[in-house]
DNA sequence: CAGTCGAATGCATACGCATGCACTGTAGGC
DNA sequence: GCCTACAGTGCATGCGTATGCATTCGACTG
């Protein structure tokens, strides 16, 4: 029973008594091998537990069967992101491997290494050169939930603007009229277009944002819990605030609970992307959701046909969103 | 610019004037290599931007310096046990591959195929064969969080049991005398013994926790939030509740919120594990804390020495779990 | 100056699977 | 009954890197 070593596909032919090519074809049902061959075989390598080696296959076929993942452990929605995408791959035979991004050079080495057939970006900042470097060196590259500058790498997105322009509308509707924002950040297109669609409707609204009433900051609970009570210190307080996504709502939501404030009626909320926590009754966030599920499969076929060997321009699928009113937006 | 195939070592040697072997060597800083040489083949490499294959590498040392981490996407604690795990990891060299466990079958082939080093299992039932048949064909694993009920296997887990002493202090010390608990799944380590050790310290108390007021579930939100009214729902209604994580304790805690409760002070609640939910101002969780970050050092330190060829018996490094009080716990 | 040693490099091969091509045997056609 | 055709297998080689061993050349010893 002791283990001498790795049982190849050698070990295989022999005990079956055919040779070590018509083992790797009968293993992987190619319709050349004769039925009572292909029993033999399989019985063969059953009898010896034979596992063959990626490694070995890998080399041998140019293909890992893996794809790497790109995401910002900052950023709170990659569990989100990494939990569905995993399985939306497996469904395709695809393994998924994780690749934070701290030291952009490490992780270009490493996703060219062709240790991957594939890459998905999910933090990608829009002046990153990531994508487009991996795109020059011929690995496919998709983004996802954020695309960057560069028209040319393929994109699964919503539609942020659009779901800014909800958030807007949903606030001018329920009665808000002083307006606040903690948009994301300005490097990232999620940021930067949930505020230009937020802006647009404001405007055209008439109703004015002012800046000390508006904060930047990152996709961090962090950002909502700090810039809450700078937003609402003031001599006049904003009655509403949009968050640029639901994490920020969170963290402002928590820095209202802690000064006493109470949500909608101090201050109104509106979220972005509707995640899990935005529906606990104890927090029952207005929100905009983002597809993920439908987004995340939009990436993946993407990418499943760059690997397959589409060399077309990028592509850009924007999904659309829904606004999802709940109770923190309202104006009692 | 066309890509013209793949770089490979022999371009860079010819470019350098010298052989294949030699190019490899200088890459790995081999010392018998001349500075003078080294230098030239740096510079070839770097011009034709030379990338080692690392499918090529990893048939060849027979190592892919990759390690697959098995997760339950279900238990709501994984981005918290992958993204420190990830981190860990890069800290050694190692990149980090995802594999959920739903049909452990196909797993099990996915994991010894040679396209990882070794294997962490964040998820092991006690029953699971996984760690064992890994173990039996040579491939490193261990366990984290929870343990097999096989020794053999190493394992960093935290002190459970003393955990569930300690959540039963802490409320027996707040003045309940009516307690209940929503425990986790009985097919799990975790489960099993914060349940035993709250269960020991209840009975030295003479404290007696009626069936009525005990529930068994999954580790997950919902099984706190449909718990909670079952169990407080009767004539006589528990003044507190112990719950084998802080999933569970947010479902009642949700729960509880919904049906118009308030907690402490209809119903007390202690937690496990300390996510870092536990802590908003909004939750207030008290809970029983476990140390991740050293219990995640402990696996992957386990783990590099079995890849580096420790064959002793199997390890098993419990960590000390911190009651940390907060506010849901207290009898007002 | 012959002999020796060692640093520096090249040669050849292993790693394990996939696959193009050559080959064998048998069934079918005429 | 001979030849064609094709299903079914085996042979040989490629994938790109790492590495044991042989080789070269210069320097140093006696």
């Amino acid at each position: 029973m002791a283990s001498e070593g790795r049982v190849t596909s050698f070990d295989v032919a022999r005990a079956a008594g055919v040779s070590q090519s018509t083992v790797s074809r009968a293993l992987r049902n190619d319709p050349n091998i004769g039925s009572r061959t292909v029993k033999k075989v399989l019985e063969a390598a059953a009898a010896l537990h034979y596992v063959p080696s990626s490694r070995a296959r890998a080399l041998s076929t140019g293909a890992t069967n893996r794809v790497a993942m790109v995401i910002d452990l900052d950023n709170p929605l990659w569990p989100l992101l990494v939990g569905r995408m995993h399985d939306e791959l497996a469904g395709h035979g695809y393994e998924l491997g994780l690749v934070a991004s701290h030291g952009e050079r490490d992780v270009e080495t490493q996703l060219a290494d062709g240790s991957v057939d594939g890459v998905i970006v999910s933090a990608s900042r829009l002046a990153s050169t990531l994508p487009d470097t991996l795109r020059g060196r011929g690995i496919p590259v998709v983004l996802v939930q954020r695309h960057s500058s560069d028209p040319d790498v393929d994109a699964a997105v919503a539609d942020d603007a659009e779901g800014g322009a909800a958030a807007a509308r949903m606030l001018l509707e329920a009665g808000h009229e002083r307006i606040g924002a903690l948009f994301g950040p300005a490097d990232t297109s999620t940021g930067r277009e949930r505020e230009a669609g937020f802006r647009r409707v404001l405007t055209e609204a008439g109703v004015d944002l002012p800046d000390r009433w508006v904060r930047y900051g990152g996709f961090e609970m962090s950002h909502g819990f700090r810039s809450l009570a700078e937003v609402t210190g003031g001599r006049t307080a904003p009655t509403a605030l949009f968050c640029a996504n639901d994490t920020i709502a969170i963290g402002a939501l928590n820095a209202a609970h802690a000064a006493g404030l109470r949500v909608p009626r101090d201050v109104a909320l509106v979220g972005f992307d509707d995640i899990e926590t935005a529906s606990w009754p104890l927090v029952e966030l207005s929100t905009i959701r983002v597809p993920f599920d439908e987004m995340l499969r939009s990436a993946v076929s993407l990418l499943l046909e760059r690997i397959g060997g589409f060399t077309g321009l990028g592509r850009r699928v924007v999904h659309p969103v829904v606004p999802v009113p709940r109770s923190t937006h309202l104006r009692p």
